[in-house]
DNA sequence: ACAGAAGCTTA
DNA sequence: GTAAGCTTCTGTT
C-alpha cells in the first residue's frame, strides 16, 4: 500500500444486526431460508465497489476488506466480568445468515478477516493505523459510534444504510466533541448494549461539556472538585474508577498481531461467473442481472453455487456473542494505542480551544464578549523593517492561527497591485505592512515612493512560509480575492477559514450581508473605518497606495483584527448550528477552485465582437428611422416614459399594465400584445430593444474585460451572493450570455477555444425536476426520469389524458410552464401570466395537478409549515437558507417569501449538487491523467477547455464526476444525466 | 455622482 | 410563480 490508495474497511458483524433490523425480512422461495440480511449485505457491497468505480472518482477503493467479530471471549471480559454480559442470543432467522454472509464475501473475492480473541473493531483499528502509516486514506464502512474515535484527517467513516460520509465535522456535529474525544466522552457516559459501565447521569451533552471544559478525562478526574453541580460533583467523584474501566473497555486496540498485510487486501475486479453463481443460490434475481450487465457475464449459463447452510450455533459461533448491532469496543493494554492514534485537533476544535463549554454555549459566551471588547485602532502597528515582520510572523506561526488581509490598487482581483498587507494574532494585536505607498496625489506626477518600506520580494519571502504553512490557520474575510492576488505574487495559500463564508452558511438569506462591515456592526457592535474615508469619495478618490500610511494602519489593522475577532465568534457557531460540514464540505473547498477558474478565464474573439455590433449598430439605426417616421417625431426610444407618452398618450393605442409607479408599462409582453393586434411600432420598438440590448451588454461591454496581459476575460464569482446556495458571477456576468434568440447566439460564437483545444459544455437536464422528483418522492416523476421518458409529456399525458405519441405541442408546452412553475412556488396568478390565460383557467390546472401528483402538495405545504416554524429552510445537503419574512402580516411580502421558501430547497439542493461537482472535477481531472481547465460555471453547466487530443477522454469523466455528485452523501432516488459536447465554440458546444 | 425603476439577459 | 447582474433613463444629492 501507498500514497494515494485507498482502504475500505467494511464491519461485517455490525453491518449483519442492523440490516437484519432495518430491512423486511425475506426468505428465499424454494425453501423459506432467511435470508434479509444477507441480500441487504450484497447489495451494499455490490454498490459499494460499483458505485466507488463509476460515481466518485475522489474515492475509488484500491483495497477492501471486511471485518468480523470473532470468539466469544476477549481481553475485555478480563477487565470487567460485565462486559457485554446482558446479551441475549441472536434471534433464530438471523443465525444461518451469519455462515451464508461469509460466503457472501468470498464470492465477491474480498478478504474476509477475523481474528480469536479480537472484535471486529479492534481489528479495524489496527489496519486502519497501517494504512495511516503507508501513507494511504480509509474508509470505514460502518456507522458505530465505538469506531469513531479512528476518524481523523486519513479516515473517513461511511453509513451504508443511510448513504452519509462522516468525518470529523460530522463527528463534531453529534457529539460536540472531535473524534479523538471520543473515547473520554464514551468512558463517561457509558454504553447500556454493552454494558460499559461509564458514569451514571452523565450523558453525552453533558459528558461534552465537561470535556470541553476540562480538556481530558484525566484532567476532568483530577479537578472534579471544581464542578459547580453539587449532584454532578458527587457523582463523578464516586464513578471515577468506572469511568476509568469503561476507559479502557471502549479504547480500541490498533496493535492486534495480524497474519494479513495490507497487500492482501488489494482490490479485485469482480469475477462475474463466482459471484453469479452464488447469487443465483441466494435466488437474488434483480441483484444477480445487474452484476451479469455490469461484468457482461451471460448468467442463464451460470450454475447456482453449492451453499453450505449450517443451522447449528457452532457452525456461526464466531457471531454469536454479538448479539446487537455492534457496540463492541477495545480497551487500552499498552500505551501504544491511543496517544499515537489521535489525529490532530481540527480547526473547529481549535477555534473553541481554551474555552470551557460546549458548542452552543462558547457561540453564545463569544457572541457576548465579543460586543463588550472595544476595538481601538490607534494601537495597529506599522511595520517597516524586515526584523519586525520576522517577529510577526514567528508570532502567527506560534499562535497557530492568523488574520491577513491585503491592501490592494483594485476591486478586480486580476488587475490589483499589491499595496500592503495586515496581521492579526489576537483581538486588539495588529499590524499593517505598507509596501508601495506613494507621496502626493494619484494623478499628475505625484510623488515618489514614501521611504521605510520592505521592498515588496522581501516582505512577501518573509511571509511566504506562514501562508504556506498547513499548520497555521489563515483567516480571511473573501479569502477568495486574497488567493487570487497571492497566486498573482507566487504564494499559494493553504490552511485557511473565511468569515464571510462562515456567515453565509449560517445566515444566508437572513437579514442583513456577509461583507465585513455589517459582520463587524452586527457581531462586534463596532462600526468599521469607512474605506471612502481613509482613499476618498467619487472623483477626488485616490487608490490605496496614495493613502497617507498612518491611516492606511489604522485601516488596514482593524480589517485583520476585526477578521480575526469574528471569526472567534462565528466559527463556534457552525459546530453549535449542526452547519460545520455544509462549510467545509460546499464552502471552502470551493474557495480554490473558483480562484483557479477565474485566474483562467475565457478567450473571446474580439473581432467576431466588434463586425458583430456594427451589424447591431446598423440594424439598430434602420429601425430608428422607421420608429421615428412612425411615430412622427424624434424622441428617447430607450425612455419607457417617453415611448409611454408616444404609443399610449400621442398615438392613443390601449395601454396594457402599468408600473409600480403608476407609468403605462412598455414591456415586451405588452409591446407583444399590440403588435399581434395589428400595430406597426410596438414590433419595431421590441426588434430595437433586442438589438440594442445584445449591442451595449454584449458585443460593446465585453470586449473592455479582456485582461491586458492574459488577453482572456475573467469574470468574478461570488460565493455569498445569493440566499439558495448558487454561485452569481460578475463583471463580467458569464452567467447571462444569450442563447435563446439566433440573434443572440451569435454572441456565444465569440467565446472561443485556445489553438489546439476545444471547448467542452457539460449540463444537468432537468436537475431541478429531478431533485423535486427526490424531495417531495413522485413515483410518476421518478419512474420517468428512471425511464428516461420526456418529463413534460408525460405530465401533460398524466393532466390531460393525451398519449404522448402524436402530442401537440401546445399541450406539451403548457405542462412544461407547470412544471416550471412548481418548482417556482406556483400561484395561479404567475401561471396565468406565464401562459396568457385565464386565471380561473390556471387554477384549474393547479388544482388538477395536484389531483395527479399529490406528493407535490404535501411537499409544499410540510416546506412552508417547516419555513414558517423555524424562520429557514434546508436543502438535502443541509444548507439553510433563512426567510424571516415568511410570518409577515402582509399577504404578498408572506406569499412572496412562502414561494421563495418551496423554490430554495430546489434550487439550493441543484446548486449543492454542482459545488460538489465541482470540488472533486479539479481534482479528479489531473488524476486521470487530464489537462481539461474547468473556466466557467452557469449553474447547471460546466464549461472546459481541453487539448483536442484528450476531448474523448475527458468526456466521460467529467460525465461520471457530475453524474455522481450527490454521492455518498444523498443518494438520489432519481438518476442525474449530464449532456457534454465538444466544440470550437460555446455557442456549438452546448 | 449616485440610486431606483424599468427592462432584458441567463438558469 | 424562483434565483441572479447589467444598462439605460431619470430624478435627486
Amino acid at each position: 500500500m501507498k500514497k494515494g490508495d485507498h482502504l475500505f474497511l467494511v464491519d461485517g458483524s455490525g453491518y449483519i444486526f442492523r440490516a437484519y433490523h432495518a430491512l423486511p425480512p425475506l426468505t428465499r422461495k424454494s425453501d423459506s431460508l432467511p435470508v434479509g440480511a444477507v441480500s441487504g449485505f450484497c447489495n451494499m457491497l455490490w454498490k459499494l465497489m460499483k458505485d466507488a468505480r463509476n460515481t466518485d472518482v475522489g474515492i475509488v477503493p484500491t483495497h477492501f476488506a471486511v471485518i468480523f467479530d470473532h470468539s466469544s471471549r476477549n481481553f475485555r471480559h478480563d477487565l470487567y466480568s460485565e462486559y457485554k454480559a446482558n446479551r441475549s442470543a441472536p434471534p433464530e432467522d438471523l443465525i444461518p445468515q451469519f455462515g451464508l454472509i461469509r460466503q457472501a464475501t468470498r464470492a465477491f473475492e474480498v478478504p474476509c478477516i477475523e481474528m480469536e480473541g479480537f472484535e471486529a473493531d479492534d481489528l479495524i483499528a489496527t489496519y486502519a493505523r497501517m494504512a495511516r502509516e503507508a501513507g494511504g486514506d480509509t474508509t470505514i464502512i460502518s456507522s458505530d459510534k465505538d469506531l469513531m474515535q479512528l476518524v481523523g484527517p486519513s479516515v473517513a467513516m461511511y453509513d451504508p444504510m443511510k448513504d452519509r460520509q462522516i468525518g470529523i465535522p460530522e463527528v463534531v456535529e453529534k457529539w460536540g466533541v472531535p473524534p479523538e474525544k471520543m473515547i473520554d466522552l464514551q468512558a463517561l457516559t457509558g454504553d447500556s448494549v454493552d454494558n460499559v459501565p461509564g458514569v451514571p447521569g452523565i450523558g453525552p451533552k453533558t459528558a461534552a461539556q465537561l470535556l470541553e471544559q476540562f480538556g481530558d478525562l484525566d484532567t476532568l478526574l483530577a479537578r472534579a472538585g471544581e464542578i459547580k453541580q453539587d449532584k454532578r460533583r458527587q457523582t463523578i467523584i464516586d464513578n471515577a474508577d468506572k469511568a476509568r474501566v469503561s476507559r479502557e473497555l471502549v479504547t480500541l486496540k490498533a496493535d492486534v498481531p495480524v497474519s494479513e498485510g495490507l497487500d492482501d487486501f488489494l482490490l479485485q475486479p469482480p469475477n462475474g461467473p463466482k459471484l453469479i453463481s452464488f447469487l443465483k443460490a441466494m435466488e437474488f434475481s434483480s441483484l444477480t442481472r445487474r452484476v451479469a450487465e455490469t461484468t457482461g457475464t451471460e448468467a442463464a449459463e451460470i450454475e447456482p453455487a453449492t451453499v453450505v447452510v449450517q443451522r447449528k450455533e457452532e457452525a456461526h459461533g464466531p457471531d454469536l456473542d454479538i448479539a446487537a448491532p455492534a457496540q463492541a469496543s477495545a480497551p487500552q493494554t499498552a500505551a501504544a494505542t491511543t496517544a499515537a492514534e489521535t489525529p490532530p485537533a481540527t480547526e473547529a476544535v481549535s477555534a473553541r480551544a481554551g474555552d470551557g463549554l460546549s458548542p452552543a454555549a462558547l457561540a453564545d459566551t463569544r457572541a457576548h464578549a465579543a460586543v463588550a471588547e472595544k476595538i481601538d485602532t490607534d494601537r495597529y502597528v506599522c511595520i517597516r523593517d524586515l526584523r519586525t515582520l520576522a517577529d510577526w510572523v514567528a508570532e502567527a506561526t506560534e499562535a497557530g492561527v492568523v488574520a491577513f488581509d491585503t491592501e490592494t490598487t483594485s476591486l478586480d482581483p486580476m488587475l490589483a497591485e499589491l499595496c500592503g498587507f495586515s496581521l492579526a494574532t489576537r483581538p486588539g494585536r495588529a499590524a499593517y505592512v505598507p509596501l508601495i505607498h506613494k507621496s502626493g496625489r494619484g494623478d499628475l506626477l505625484g510623488g515618489g515612493l514614501v521611504e521605510n518600506q520592505i521592498a515588496v520580494r522581501d516582505a512577501l519571502a518573509l511571509l511566504k512560509p506562514l501562508l504556506e504553512d498547513p499548520s497555521v490557520l489563515k483567516v480571511a474575510q473573501n479569502m477568495k480575492y486574497d488567493l487570487v492576488i497571492m497566486n498573482r505574487y507566487g504564494i499559494d495559500i493553504v490552511s485557511y477559514d473565511d468569515t464571510m463564508l462562515i456567515s453565509y452558511v449560517l445566515d444566508a438569506g437572513a437579514n442583513g450581508g456577509h461583507g465585513m462591515d455589517s459582520l463587524a456592526e452586527r457581531w462586534l457592535g463596532h462600526k468599521t473605518i469607512a474605506y471612502k474615508d481613509v482613499a476618498g469619495n467619487g472623483k477626488a478618490a485616490t487608490t490605496f497606495d496614495f493613502v497617507d500610511i498612518d491611516k492606511a494602519t489604522r485601516y488596514a489593522g482593524e480589517d485583520a483584527d476585526v477578521t480575526l475577532r469574528l471569526w472567534r465568534v462565528l466559527k463556534p457557531r457552525l459546530a453549535a448550528k449542526g452547519l460545520a460540514s455544509v462549510y467545509e464540505r460546499l464552502e471552502r473547498p470551493l474557495v480554490p477552485v473558483l480562484s483557479q477558474m477565474e485566474q483562467r478565464g475565457i478567450s473571446v474573439d474580439r473581432q467576431i465582437l466588434s463586425r458583430l455590433s456594427g451589424e447591431l449598430a446598423q440594424g439598430a439605426a434602420a429601425l430608428e428611422d422607421e420608429i421615428y417616421r412612425l411615430a412622427g417625431e424624434r424622441f428617447t426610444i430607450g425612455s419607457p416614459k417617453q415611448l409611454g407618452d408616444i404609443l399610449f398618450g400621442k398615438m392613443g393605442l390601449p395601454g396594457g399594465s402599468k408600473t409600480k409607479t403608476g407609468q403605462w408599462s412598455t414591456s415586451a409582453q405588452v409591446l407583444e400584445d399590440l403588435a399581434a393586434s395589428g400595430h406597426e411600432l410596438p414590433r419595431k420598438i421590441v426588434d430595437w430593444r433586442q438589438l440594442t440590448k445584445l449591442k451595449s451588454t454584449y458585443t460593446d461591454a465585453l470586449p473592455g474585460y479582456i485582461h491586458p496581459e492574459t488577453k482572456r476575460v475573467h469574470t468574478n464569482y461570488a460565493m455569498a451572493a445569493t440566499s439558495t446556495g448558487r454561485l452569481s458571477s460578475s463583471e463580467p456576468n458569464l452567467q447571462n450570455i444569450p442563447i435563446r434568440t439566433t440573434e443572440g447566439r451569435r454572441i456565444r460564437t465569440a467565446f472561443i477555444a485556445d489553438k489546439g483545444h476545444k471547448l467542452v459544455s457539460a449540463d444537468y437536464s432537468q436537475i431541478e425536476l429531478r431533485v423535486l422528483a427526490h424531495v417531495a418522492d413522485i413515483p410518476q416523476l421518478r419512474q420517468a426520469f428512471a425511464d428516461g421518458i420526456d418529463i413534460h409529456a408525460m405530465t401533460a399525458s398524466e393532466m390531460f389524458g393525451v398519449p404522448v405519441q402524436g402530442m401537440p405541442s401546445e399541450v406539451r408546452r403548457r405542462a412544461k410552464a407547470i412544471n416550471f412553475g412548481i418548482i417556482y412556488g406556483i400561484s395561479a396568478f404567475g401561471l396565468a401570466n406565464q401562459l396568457s390565460i385565464a386565471r380561473e383557467e390556471a387554477g384549474d390546472y393547479i388544482r388538477r395537478y395536484f389531483e395527479r401528483f399529490p406528493g407535490i402538495r404535501d411537499y409544499m405545504d410540510g416546506t412552508k409549515a417547516f419555513a414558517r416554524e423555524n424562520g429557514y429552510v434546508e436543502t438535502i445537503f443541509g444548507r439553510r437558507a433563512h426567510y424571516p419574512e415568511i410570518r409577515s402580516s402582509n399577504p404578498q411580502v408572506r406569499s412572496f417569501n412562502e414561494r421563495a421558501a418551496i423554490n430554495a430547497p430546489i434550487q439550493g439542493s441543484a446548486a449543492d449538487i454542482i459545488r460538489r461537482a465541482m470540488v472533486r472535477m479539479e481534482k479528479a481531472l489531473p488524476e486521470a491523467g487530464l489537462n481539461a481547465r474547468m473556466l466557467l460555471q452557469v449553474h447547471d453547466e460546466l464549461i472546459f477547455e481541453v487539448p483536442d487530443a484528450e476531448v474523448e477522454a475527458t468526456l466521460p469523466v467529467v460525465r461520471t464526476v457530475m453524474e455522481g455528485a450527490a454521492m455518498p452523501a444523498v443518494a438520489l432516488k432519481v438518476p442525474l444525466q449530464v449532456e457534454a459536447r465538444a466544440a470550437d465554440n460555446w455557442d456549438e458546444a452546448h
